[in-house]
DNA sequence: CCTACCGATCGGTAGG
DNA sequence: CCTACCGATCGGTAGG
């Protein structure tokens, strides 16, 4: 029986706090109580509570490119967009919480931390750009604005956290798939054999 | 030459001051000294920060229902979603301080409050299904889940508020269109006398 | 990991 | 609208 260390129950703990009160309004003391523990206790395994974000926000950002960007570069046009939604999807809605406070929580970082996941982000929707850009240049896609098709399709894709709930109506691969195929219709990813007839 | 009322000017500054820090670390004092007052005197004209808030909130949900709730009851299916959409749009990048406060901050509102808040969004959002329900039942747009489309499109529009800049490359009109646009494909509007054929 | 503490800042009030 | 203040709480530290 391994347990988890200390330092991984606090982000996990932080994780939690900062989603549902954001991390201005959370509190060293509130995480600390959440472990049982006294808030100067907390500071044996962190240096400072702006600390805890930064790790929580890097594993998030690690876990959407673990994920999504093997996709980017092996799949096909096509099928490629469909896999790296899904990917995409699955990462926001199995790891929640560090999805939420990356995607929200991101702002109170420094400067320069927030400078590094500005990059982060800007070189993880470039895959996503990508995947458009090279769809249209095949012909599968229609020929869209990429840049503005991309932040539609990541916006909605990223509003998944906000509202998903594990045990609600739809299931998390059935929210994939739909939002998946919402976005290649949009694209008008061809049907076999349709023809515009005047 | 008419003055904007204190509790106004308190407002927009309290807007722009939650949505670039956030509400929990924006301090009243923040708001004061783009006044150039002192804290306290803030008390004059209001009864708490969350007072602002609750009319920050207030003002921005006036406002997507002012412009968009005549067209959900006026225009008919086809173009009646295009026109919501851009109307949308055009509350998020016009209003889009008040917008993204909306968006963002209201959790920080009172439980009752956030009910209050979160039935009329619920309404809202309600316009934006029917409108592509009645869409599907007249012919115009597939038969996709009614639900998890309108909150897609709307995830999609509310992120313009975190990444839209006046005087950007695209103008809020060019946004408005694309956005319409790849959300009327994805619902296949179908052409005129398009068929598929095995 | 706890107790006890630091200076700073918080939302809000009294009295003018 | 200001000065001066209230008790509470903040992130973080020292010393054990």
């Amino acid at each position: 029986m391994v347990e988890t260390p200390r330092r991984q129950q606090i982000e996990d703990a932080a994780s939690t706090l900062f989603r549902e009160r954001g991390y201005a309004a959370t509190s060293v003391r509130d995480i600390a109580q959440a472990l049982n523990l006294q808030g100067g206790s907390l500071y044996a395994h962190m240096a400072s509570k702006e600390d805890v974000l930064w790790s929580i926000v890097n594993r998030a950002a690690d876990r959407f490119n673990t994920e999504v960007a093997p996709l980017a570069a092996a799949t096909q046009p096509p099928s490629r967009l469909r896999a790296m939604i899904r990917a995409h999807v699955s990462v926001v809605t199995s790891a929640q919480k560090d999805a939420s406070v990356f995607l929200d929580e991101w702002r109170f970082l420094s400067a320069e931390r927030r400078a590094q996941i500005a990059a982060r982000r800007d070189a993880y929707e470039a895959l996503f750009r990508n995947a458009i850009a090279d769809g249209i240049q095949v012909g599968v896609f229609d020929a869209v604005d990429v840049r503005i098709t991309a932040t539609a399709i990541l916006s909605a894709l990223n509003g998944i956290a906000s509202w998903y709930r594990a045990g609600g109506p739809l299931s998390a691969d059935e929210i994939a798939d739909s939002y998946a195929e919402l976005f290649l219709k949009a694209l008008r990813e061809p049907h076999f054999m349709t023809r515009t007839i005047t």
